[in-house]
DNA sequence: ATCAATCCTTGACCTGGATCAAGTAATTAA
DNA sequence: TTAATTACTTGATCCAGGTCAAGGATTGAT
Protein backbone atom coordinates (compact mmCIF):
# COMPACT_ATOMS: atom_id res chain seq x y z
CA UNK A 1 0.00 0.00 0.00
CA UNK A 2 2.22 3.21 -1.35
CA UNK A 3 1.56 6.22 0.78
CA UNK A 4 -0.54 8.44 -1.62
CA UNK A 5 -2.88 5.57 -1.27
CA UNK A 6 -3.11 5.72 2.47
CA UNK A 7 -3.69 9.74 2.56
CA UNK A 8 -6.69 8.75 0.14
CA UNK A 9 -8.04 6.50 2.38
CA UNK A 10 -7.52 7.99 5.50
CA UNK A 11 -9.05 10.71 3.99
CA UNK A 12 -12.94 9.09 4.05
CA UNK A 13 -12.12 6.82 7.01
CA UNK A 14 -13.50 6.67 10.75
CA UNK A 15 -11.01 5.61 13.93
CA UNK A 16 -11.70 3.46 16.19
CA UNK A 17 -10.16 2.70 19.26
CA UNK A 18 -9.45 -1.06 21.02
CA UNK A 19 -8.46 -2.00 24.51
CA UNK A 20 -6.18 -4.99 25.08
CA UNK A 21 -8.61 -8.41 24.85
CA UNK A 22 -11.22 -6.42 23.31
CA UNK A 23 -12.74 -8.19 20.22
CA UNK A 24 -12.78 -5.94 17.09
CA UNK A 25 -15.32 -8.60 15.00
CA UNK A 26 -16.35 -11.92 15.02
CA UNK A 27 -16.45 -14.63 13.01
CA UNK A 28 -20.03 -14.76 11.16
CA UNK A 29 -20.63 -11.31 11.50
CA UNK A 30 -21.36 -9.67 8.59
CA UNK A 31 -18.23 -7.39 7.67
CA UNK A 32 -18.97 -3.97 5.80
CA UNK A 33 -16.26 -2.77 5.14
CA UNK A 34 -12.68 -2.54 5.53
CA UNK A 35 -10.29 -2.44 8.66
CA UNK A 36 -6.45 -1.26 8.85
CA UNK A 37 -3.89 -1.30 12.02
CA UNK A 38 -3.10 2.06 12.76
CA UNK A 39 -1.63 2.05 15.96
CA UNK A 40 -0.93 -0.93 18.36
CA UNK A 41 -1.44 -5.13 17.70
CA UNK A 42 -4.39 -7.38 16.72
CA UNK A 43 -4.70 -10.87 15.83
CA UNK A 44 -7.04 -13.20 13.83
CA UNK A 45 -7.96 -16.30 15.16
CA UNK A 46 -10.36 -19.36 14.88
CA UNK A 47 -11.61 -21.01 17.58
CA UNK A 48 -12.78 -24.84 17.52
CA UNK A 49 -15.70 -26.18 19.04
CA UNK A 50 -13.69 -27.04 22.40
CA UNK A 51 -12.38 -23.39 22.63
CA UNK A 52 -9.06 -24.65 20.99
CA UNK A 53 -7.77 -21.72 19.35
CA UNK A 54 -5.69 -21.35 16.03
CA UNK A 55 -4.04 -17.76 15.37
CA UNK A 56 -4.16 -16.60 11.80
CA UNK A 57 -2.77 -13.44 11.92
CA UNK A 58 -0.96 -10.89 14.24
CA UNK A 59 -1.08 -7.73 12.47
CA UNK A 60 0.73 -4.41 13.48
CA UNK A 61 0.82 -0.80 12.32
CA UNK A 62 -0.39 -0.28 8.19
CA UNK A 63 -1.42 -3.91 7.96
CA UNK A 64 -5.12 -4.54 6.37
CA UNK A 65 -7.37 -6.98 7.24
CA UNK A 66 -10.83 -7.84 7.77
CA UNK A 67 -11.84 -7.01 4.02
CA UNK A 68 -12.71 -10.01 2.98
CA UNK A 69 -16.51 -10.07 3.11
CA UNK A 70 -16.28 -6.58 1.53
CA UNK A 71 -15.31 -8.58 -1.54
CA UNK A 72 -16.84 -11.90 -1.18
CA UNK A 73 -19.82 -10.65 -0.14
CA UNK A 74 -19.78 -13.44 2.97
CA UNK A 75 -19.49 -12.98 6.59
CA UNK A 76 -16.44 -12.82 8.53
CA UNK A 77 -14.51 -16.33 8.78
CA UNK A 78 -12.60 -15.35 11.92
CA UNK A 79 -12.78 -13.32 14.71
CA UNK A 80 -10.37 -10.52 15.64
CA UNK A 81 -9.09 -9.18 18.87
CA UNK A 82 -6.89 -6.73 19.85
CA UNK A 83 -4.06 -8.24 21.24
CA UNK A 84 -3.01 -4.74 23.50
CA UNK A 85 -4.37 -0.88 23.11
CA UNK A 86 -4.64 -0.39 19.82
CA UNK A 87 -6.16 2.48 16.88
CA UNK A 88 -7.88 1.17 13.75
CA UNK A 89 -8.68 2.90 11.14
CA UNK A 90 -12.42 1.74 9.37
CA UNK A 91 -13.17 2.62 6.05
CA UNK A 92 -17.49 1.63 5.51
CA UNK A 93 -17.74 -0.91 2.38
CA UNK A 94 -19.70 1.89 -0.24
CA UNK A 95 -17.17 4.39 0.21
CA UNK A 96 -14.74 1.83 0.18
CA UNK A 97 -15.85 0.69 -3.54
CA UNK A 98 -16.36 4.12 -4.64
CA UNK A 99 -12.28 4.70 -3.58
CA UNK A 100 -11.58 1.39 -5.63
CA UNK A 101 -13.09 2.60 -8.81
CA UNK A 102 -12.00 5.85 -8.61
CA UNK A 103 -8.33 5.23 -8.38
CA UNK A 104 -7.32 2.59 -10.85
CA UNK A 105 -3.94 2.11 -9.18
CA UNK A 106 -5.65 0.98 -6.12
CA UNK A 107 -7.00 -2.26 -7.25
CA UNK A 108 -3.90 -3.18 -8.56
CA UNK A 109 -2.31 -2.61 -4.91
CA UNK A 110 -5.02 -4.60 -3.46
CA UNK A 111 -5.11 -7.58 -5.82
CA UNK A 112 -1.24 -7.46 -4.53
CA UNK A 113 -1.71 -7.61 -0.84
CA UNK A 114 -4.26 -10.43 -1.29
CA UNK A 115 -2.25 -12.33 -3.60
CA UNK A 116 0.72 -12.12 -0.62
CA UNK A 117 -1.61 -12.82 1.84
CA UNK A 118 -2.64 -15.99 -0.32
CA UNK A 119 1.01 -17.08 -0.28
CA UNK A 120 1.75 -16.76 3.43
CA UNK A 121 -1.46 -18.92 4.18
CA UNK A 122 0.04 -21.65 1.74
CA UNK A 123 2.92 -21.75 3.95
CA UNK A 124 1.09 -22.16 7.02
CA UNK A 125 -0.94 -24.86 5.52
CA UNK A 126 2.43 -26.33 4.07
CA UNK A 127 3.98 -25.95 8.21
CA UNK A 128 0.62 -27.28 9.93
CA UNK A 129 -0.03 -30.20 7.63
CA UNK A 130 3.98 -31.15 6.67
CA UNK A 131 6.35 -30.00 9.00
CA UNK A 132 6.27 -31.25 12.56
CA UNK A 133 6.35 -28.66 15.85
CA UNK A 134 10.10 -27.98 16.11
CA UNK A 135 10.79 -27.14 12.37
CA UNK A 136 7.45 -24.55 12.64
CA UNK A 137 8.99 -23.30 15.95
CA UNK A 138 12.32 -23.19 14.15
CA UNK A 139 11.05 -21.43 11.17
CA UNK A 140 8.70 -18.79 13.92
CA UNK A 141 12.54 -17.80 15.34
CA UNK A 142 13.79 -17.47 11.81
CA UNK A 143 11.13 -15.04 10.49
CA UNK A 144 11.36 -13.32 13.27
CA UNK A 145 15.20 -12.35 13.19
CA UNK A 146 14.65 -11.47 9.75
CA UNK A 147 11.88 -9.03 10.49
CA UNK A 148 13.85 -8.07 13.44
CA UNK A 149 16.86 -6.99 10.90
CA UNK A 150 18.66 -10.55 10.28
CA UNK A 151 19.69 -10.18 14.65
CA UNK A 152 20.69 -12.94 16.02
CA UNK A 153 18.78 -11.68 19.35
CA UNK A 154 16.00 -11.19 18.62
CA UNK A 155 12.51 -10.37 21.28
CA UNK A 156 9.12 -12.36 21.16
CA UNK A 157 6.60 -9.77 20.45
CA UNK A 158 4.08 -12.05 22.01
CA UNK A 159 3.22 -13.93 24.89
CA UNK A 160 4.30 -18.03 24.63
CA UNK A 161 1.01 -19.04 24.90
CA UNK A 162 0.10 -16.85 22.12
CA UNK A 163 2.99 -18.24 20.01
CA UNK A 164 1.78 -22.29 20.51
CA UNK A 165 -1.45 -20.87 19.44
CA UNK A 166 -0.28 -19.73 16.16
CA UNK A 167 2.21 -22.45 15.17
CA UNK A 168 -0.80 -24.89 16.12
CA UNK A 169 0.60 -26.62 19.70
CA UNK A 170 0.55 -25.92 23.23
CA UNK A 171 2.90 -24.08 25.80
CA UNK A 172 3.83 -27.04 27.07
CA UNK A 173 4.98 -28.32 23.57
CA UNK A 174 6.71 -25.28 22.81
CA UNK A 175 8.37 -24.80 26.49
CA UNK A 176 9.71 -28.39 25.85
CA UNK A 177 11.18 -27.89 22.41
CA UNK A 178 12.68 -24.36 23.14
CA UNK A 179 14.55 -26.83 26.07
CA UNK A 180 15.57 -29.07 23.38
CA UNK A 181 16.88 -26.17 20.77
CA UNK A 182 18.93 -25.24 24.12
CA UNK A 183 20.44 -28.57 24.21
CA UNK A 184 21.53 -28.81 20.68
CA UNK A 185 22.91 -24.69 21.05
CA UNK A 186 20.58 -23.78 19.11
CA UNK A 187 19.57 -21.09 20.71
CA UNK A 188 19.37 -19.15 24.21
CA UNK A 189 16.38 -18.42 25.84
CA UNK A 190 15.58 -15.89 28.67
CA UNK A 191 11.98 -14.76 29.23
CA UNK A 192 11.50 -12.80 25.68
CA UNK A 193 14.80 -13.08 24.15
CA UNK A 194 15.84 -15.35 21.89
CA UNK A 195 19.39 -15.46 20.85
CA UNK A 196 20.38 -17.74 17.86
CA UNK A 197 23.46 -19.22 18.48
CA UNK A 198 23.32 -21.46 15.31
CA UNK A 199 21.62 -20.18 12.08
CA UNK A 200 22.72 -23.16 10.18
CA UNK A 201 21.10 -26.06 12.51
CA UNK A 202 17.93 -23.67 13.15
CA UNK A 203 17.41 -23.40 8.96
CA UNK A 204 18.01 -27.08 8.63
CA UNK A 205 15.51 -27.54 11.59
CA UNK A 206 13.14 -26.05 10.03
CA UNK A 207 13.36 -27.37 6.17
CA UNK A 208 13.74 -31.09 7.34
CA UNK A 209 12.30 -32.79 10.14
CA UNK A 210 16.01 -33.05 11.06
CA UNK A 211 16.35 -34.47 14.68
CA UNK A 212 16.49 -32.43 17.87
CA UNK A 213 15.70 -35.77 19.87
CA UNK B 1 -15.74 -14.24 -13.21
CA UNK B 2 -18.85 -13.48 -15.72
CA UNK B 3 -19.24 -14.32 -18.86
CA UNK B 4 -18.46 -11.15 -20.65
CA UNK B 5 -15.16 -10.91 -18.54
CA UNK B 6 -14.76 -14.44 -19.78
CA UNK B 7 -15.24 -13.74 -23.62
CA UNK B 8 -12.93 -11.06 -23.55
CA UNK B 9 -9.98 -13.18 -21.48
CA UNK B 10 -10.04 -16.31 -24.02
CA UNK B 11 -9.51 -13.46 -27.22
CA UNK B 12 -6.18 -12.74 -25.77
CA UNK B 13 -5.18 -15.94 -24.24
CA UNK B 14 -3.53 -19.02 -25.40
CA UNK B 15 -4.40 -22.88 -24.95
CA UNK B 16 -2.32 -25.49 -23.65
CA UNK B 17 -2.34 -29.13 -23.48
CA UNK B 18 -1.27 -31.68 -20.64
CA UNK B 19 -1.51 -35.40 -20.46
CA UNK B 20 -2.52 -36.80 -16.53
CA UNK B 21 0.27 -36.61 -14.08
CA UNK B 22 2.09 -33.89 -16.09
CA UNK B 23 3.62 -30.58 -14.26
CA UNK B 24 2.07 -27.54 -15.01
CA UNK B 25 4.44 -25.62 -12.79
CA UNK B 26 6.71 -25.89 -10.28
CA UNK B 27 7.08 -24.34 -6.83
CA UNK B 28 9.35 -21.48 -6.79
CA UNK B 29 9.42 -21.57 -10.18
CA UNK B 30 8.64 -17.93 -11.82
CA UNK B 31 5.08 -16.95 -12.78
CA UNK B 32 4.14 -14.77 -15.38
CA UNK B 33 0.53 -14.79 -16.18
CA UNK B 34 -2.49 -16.33 -15.15
CA UNK B 35 -4.29 -19.74 -15.86
CA UNK B 36 -7.50 -21.06 -16.55
CA UNK B 37 -8.82 -24.30 -16.34
CA UNK B 38 -11.13 -25.38 -19.92
CA UNK B 39 -11.61 -28.98 -19.19
CA UNK B 40 -10.06 -31.35 -17.28
CA UNK B 41 -9.06 -31.44 -13.74
CA UNK B 42 -5.38 -30.09 -11.87
CA UNK B 43 -4.70 -30.16 -8.66
CA UNK B 44 -2.44 -27.58 -6.45
CA UNK B 45 -0.17 -28.76 -3.78
CA UNK B 46 2.70 -28.66 -1.92
CA UNK B 47 5.36 -31.21 -1.13
CA UNK B 48 7.78 -31.98 2.04
CA UNK B 49 11.45 -32.03 2.30
CA UNK B 50 10.75 -35.78 2.78
CA UNK B 51 8.36 -35.61 -0.14
CA UNK B 52 4.76 -36.05 1.74
CA UNK B 53 2.18 -33.87 -0.63
CA UNK B 54 -0.79 -31.62 1.09
CA UNK B 55 -2.92 -30.84 -1.86
CA UNK B 56 -3.99 -26.67 -1.50
CA UNK B 57 -6.86 -27.13 -4.35
CA UNK B 58 -8.66 -29.38 -6.96
CA UNK B 59 -9.62 -27.37 -10.09
CA UNK B 60 -11.94 -28.37 -12.05
CA UNK B 61 -13.36 -26.48 -15.55
CA UNK B 62 -13.98 -22.36 -14.93
CA UNK B 63 -11.61 -22.23 -12.44
CA UNK B 64 -8.73 -19.45 -11.89
CA UNK B 65 -5.14 -20.72 -10.53
CA UNK B 66 -1.73 -19.72 -10.30
CA UNK B 67 -1.80 -15.96 -11.05
CA UNK B 68 -1.02 -15.01 -7.31
CA UNK B 69 3.40 -14.63 -8.72
CA UNK B 70 1.56 -12.23 -11.38
CA UNK B 71 0.56 -9.76 -8.26
CA UNK B 72 2.48 -10.11 -5.82
CA UNK B 73 5.82 -10.10 -7.78
CA UNK B 74 6.95 -13.51 -6.45
CA UNK B 75 7.61 -16.69 -7.39
CA UNK B 76 4.83 -20.17 -7.32
CA UNK B 77 4.40 -21.03 -3.54
CA UNK B 78 2.99 -23.67 -4.79
CA UNK B 79 3.34 -26.60 -7.48
CA UNK B 80 0.70 -28.05 -9.97
CA UNK B 81 -0.27 -30.88 -11.89
CA UNK B 82 -3.18 -32.47 -13.95
CA UNK B 83 -5.17 -34.94 -12.68
CA UNK B 84 -6.15 -35.97 -16.30
CA UNK B 85 -6.15 -34.88 -19.71
CA UNK B 86 -6.47 -31.27 -19.05
CA UNK B 87 -6.82 -27.94 -21.85
CA UNK B 88 -5.50 -24.63 -19.92
CA UNK B 89 -6.30 -21.17 -21.13
CA UNK B 90 -2.80 -19.12 -20.31
CA UNK B 91 -3.04 -14.94 -20.25
CA UNK B 92 0.96 -13.81 -20.03
CA UNK B 93 0.82 -11.11 -17.35
CA UNK B 94 1.40 -8.21 -19.79
CA UNK B 95 -1.78 -8.95 -21.47
CA UNK B 96 -3.41 -8.94 -18.51
CA UNK B 97 -2.39 -6.38 -16.66
CA UNK B 98 -3.78 -3.78 -19.23
CA UNK B 99 -6.97 -6.19 -19.34
CA UNK B 100 -7.97 -5.39 -15.48
CA UNK B 101 -7.31 -1.58 -15.93
CA UNK B 102 -9.11 -1.52 -19.49
CA UNK B 103 -11.69 -3.39 -17.69
CA UNK B 104 -13.38 -1.63 -14.03
CA UNK B 105 -15.63 -4.32 -13.09
CA UNK B 106 -12.52 -6.80 -13.61
CA UNK B 107 -10.66 -6.00 -10.85
CA UNK B 108 -13.70 -6.14 -8.04
CA UNK B 109 -14.12 -9.54 -9.95
CA UNK B 110 -10.47 -10.83 -9.28
CA UNK B 111 -10.70 -9.69 -5.76
CA UNK B 112 -13.35 -11.36 -4.96
CA UNK B 113 -12.26 -14.48 -6.25
CA UNK B 114 -9.27 -13.78 -4.55
CA UNK B 115 -10.95 -13.13 -1.63
CA UNK B 116 -12.99 -16.35 -1.43
CA UNK B 117 -9.99 -18.03 -1.71
CA UNK B 118 -8.43 -16.75 1.71
CA UNK B 119 -12.11 -17.83 3.16
CA UNK B 120 -11.54 -21.52 1.87
CA UNK B 121 -7.61 -21.25 3.12
CA UNK B 122 -8.88 -20.08 6.81
CA UNK B 123 -11.42 -23.38 6.28
CA UNK B 124 -8.62 -25.18 5.71
CA UNK B 125 -6.46 -23.89 8.46
CA UNK B 126 -8.79 -24.71 10.90
CA UNK B 127 -9.78 -28.14 9.61
CA UNK B 128 -6.09 -28.63 9.83
CA UNK B 129 -5.08 -27.47 13.06
CA UNK B 130 -8.29 -27.60 15.21
CA UNK B 131 -10.17 -30.60 13.88
CA UNK B 132 -9.24 -33.89 13.50
CA UNK B 133 -9.47 -36.67 11.34
CA UNK B 134 -12.72 -38.08 11.25
CA UNK B 135 -14.04 -34.84 11.30
CA UNK B 136 -12.22 -33.75 8.28
CA UNK B 137 -12.79 -36.69 6.36
CA UNK B 138 -17.15 -35.89 7.13
CA UNK B 139 -16.56 -31.87 6.01
CA UNK B 140 -15.33 -33.25 3.08
CA UNK B 141 -18.09 -35.35 1.84
CA UNK B 142 -20.40 -32.77 2.91
CA UNK B 143 -18.62 -30.40 0.65
CA UNK B 144 -19.08 -32.90 -2.23
CA UNK B 145 -22.38 -33.82 -1.34
CA UNK B 146 -23.44 -29.88 -1.56
CA UNK B 147 -21.39 -29.41 -4.96
CA UNK B 148 -23.10 -32.32 -6.16
CA UNK B 149 -26.69 -30.92 -5.77
CA UNK B 150 -26.78 -32.25 -2.22
CA UNK B 151 -27.67 -35.45 -3.25
CA UNK B 152 -27.32 -38.20 -0.73
CA UNK B 153 -24.98 -40.60 -3.17
CA UNK B 154 -21.86 -38.69 -3.69
CA UNK B 155 -19.71 -39.90 -5.79
CA UNK B 156 -15.62 -39.30 -5.04
CA UNK B 157 -14.33 -36.97 -8.19
CA UNK B 158 -10.41 -38.10 -6.61
CA UNK B 159 -9.03 -41.50 -5.19
CA UNK B 160 -8.60 -42.24 -1.75
CA UNK B 161 -4.86 -41.49 -2.11
CA UNK B 162 -5.38 -38.44 -3.29
CA UNK B 163 -8.21 -37.26 -1.17
CA UNK B 164 -5.79 -38.48 2.14
CA UNK B 165 -3.48 -35.75 0.76
CA UNK B 166 -6.21 -33.29 0.66
CA UNK B 167 -7.46 -33.70 3.63
CA UNK B 168 -3.99 -34.02 5.49
CA UNK B 169 -3.71 -38.26 6.34
CA UNK B 170 -3.24 -41.26 4.90
CA UNK B 171 -4.66 -43.90 2.42
CA UNK B 172 -4.35 -46.18 6.01
CA UNK B 173 -6.02 -43.96 7.89
CA UNK B 174 -8.72 -43.04 5.24
CA UNK B 175 -9.87 -46.44 4.85
CA UNK B 176 -10.05 -47.17 8.82
CA UNK B 177 -12.43 -43.92 9.06
CA UNK B 178 -14.45 -45.09 6.57
CA UNK B 179 -14.45 -48.60 7.74
CA UNK B 180 -16.03 -46.85 11.46
CA UNK B 181 -18.04 -44.10 9.52
CA UNK B 182 -20.22 -47.26 8.27
CA UNK B 183 -19.86 -49.28 12.00
CA UNK B 184 -21.79 -46.19 12.95
CA UNK B 185 -24.07 -46.23 10.00
CA UNK B 186 -22.97 -42.91 8.88
CA UNK B 187 -22.19 -43.42 5.06
CA UNK B 188 -22.02 -46.45 2.87
CA UNK B 189 -19.09 -46.70 0.93
CA UNK B 190 -18.62 -48.85 -2.47
CA UNK B 191 -15.49 -48.19 -4.12
CA UNK B 192 -15.50 -44.59 -5.60
CA UNK B 193 -19.45 -44.04 -4.69
CA UNK B 194 -20.68 -43.07 -0.84
CA UNK B 195 -24.08 -43.44 0.37
CA UNK B 196 -25.13 -40.47 3.19
CA UNK B 197 -27.15 -42.92 5.88
CA UNK B 198 -27.11 -40.23 8.71
CA UNK B 199 -26.47 -37.18 7.54
CA UNK B 200 -27.43 -35.24 10.78
CA UNK B 201 -25.09 -37.59 12.32
CA UNK B 202 -21.95 -36.47 9.82
CA UNK B 203 -22.93 -32.65 10.12
CA UNK B 204 -22.11 -33.71 14.11
CA UNK B 205 -18.90 -35.38 13.73
CA UNK B 206 -17.58 -32.49 11.04
CA UNK B 207 -18.14 -29.45 13.44
CA UNK B 208 -17.54 -31.39 17.26
CA UNK B 209 -14.75 -33.73 17.77
CA UNK B 210 -17.62 -36.61 17.92
CA UNK B 211 -16.80 -39.92 19.07
CA UNK B 212 -16.53 -42.36 16.34
CA UNK B 213 -14.28 -44.94 18.52
C1' DA C 1 -10.01 -61.82 -21.33
C1' DT C 2 -5.56 -61.69 -19.08
C1' DC C 3 -1.77 -59.71 -16.98
C1' DA C 4 0.55 -55.89 -14.82
C1' DA C 5 0.36 -52.07 -12.39
C1' DT C 6 -1.96 -49.27 -9.18
C1' DC C 7 -4.76 -48.55 -5.55
C1' DC C 8 -6.94 -49.91 -1.34
C1' DT C 9 -7.48 -52.49 3.02
C1' DT C 10 -6.10 -54.63 7.30
C1' DG C 11 -3.11 -55.76 11.14
C1' DA C 12 0.75 -54.88 14.35
C1' DC C 13 3.45 -51.54 16.13
C1' DC C 14 5.30 -47.04 17.57
C1' DT C 15 5.76 -42.18 18.57
C1' DG C 16 4.83 -37.07 18.63
C1' DG C 17 2.62 -34.34 21.04
C1' DA C 18 -1.79 -33.45 23.81
C1' DT C 19 -3.61 -33.47 28.42
C1' DC C 20 -3.62 -33.28 33.43
C1' DA C 21 -1.55 -31.80 37.51
C1' DA C 22 1.41 -29.31 40.39
C1' DG C 23 4.96 -26.20 41.13
C1' DT C 24 7.82 -21.86 39.78
C1' DA C 25 8.63 -17.41 37.58
C1' DA C 26 7.11 -13.04 35.89
C1' DT C 27 3.72 -9.30 35.64
C1' DT C 28 0.38 -6.24 37.28
C1' DA C 29 -2.23 -3.79 40.58
C1' DA C 30 -2.62 -1.63 44.90
C1' DT D 1 6.95 -3.54 48.06
C1' DT D 2 3.93 -6.91 48.40
C1' DA D 3 0.00 -9.53 47.12
C1' DA D 4 -2.51 -11.43 43.50
C1' DT D 5 -2.90 -12.76 39.01
C1' DT D 6 -1.19 -14.54 34.98
C1' DA D 7 2.33 -16.85 32.37
C1' DC D 8 5.60 -20.54 32.08
C1' DT D 9 7.88 -25.04 33.17
C1' DT D 10 8.29 -29.89 34.27
C1' DG D 11 6.83 -34.61 34.96
C1' DA D 12 3.66 -38.49 34.25
C1' DT D 13 0.42 -40.47 31.31
C1' DC D 14 -2.21 -41.46 27.17
C1' DC D 15 -3.86 -41.86 22.49
C1' DA D 16 -4.68 -40.38 17.51
C1' DG D 17 -2.82 -41.42 13.83
C1' DG D 18 1.57 -42.39 11.26
C1' DT D 19 4.58 -46.20 9.49
C1' DC D 20 5.73 -50.80 7.86
C1' DA D 21 4.35 -54.96 5.84
C1' DA D 22 1.53 -58.09 3.42
C1' DG D 23 -2.65 -59.43 1.11
C1' DG D 24 -6.91 -58.09 -1.85
C1' DA D 25 -9.42 -55.29 -5.22
C1' DT D 26 -9.61 -52.19 -9.39
C1' DT D 27 -8.10 -50.43 -13.45
C1' DG D 28 -5.76 -50.03 -17.68
C1' DA D 29 -3.12 -51.96 -21.46
C1' DT D 30 -2.35 -55.49 -24.80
Amino acid sequence: MCDEHLEKIEDIASTLEFKSREIIFHEGDKGDGFYMVEKGKIKVFKLSFEGKEQILHIYGPGHLFGEVPAFSGKNFPASSMALEKTRIIFLPRDKFVRLITDTPGLSMNLLADLSMRLREFTVQIENLSLKEVPARLAAYIITLSKEQKNSDKVVLPISKAQLSNLIGTTPETVSRIFKKMMAAALIDVQTKTIIIKDMDGLTDLSESGSSLS
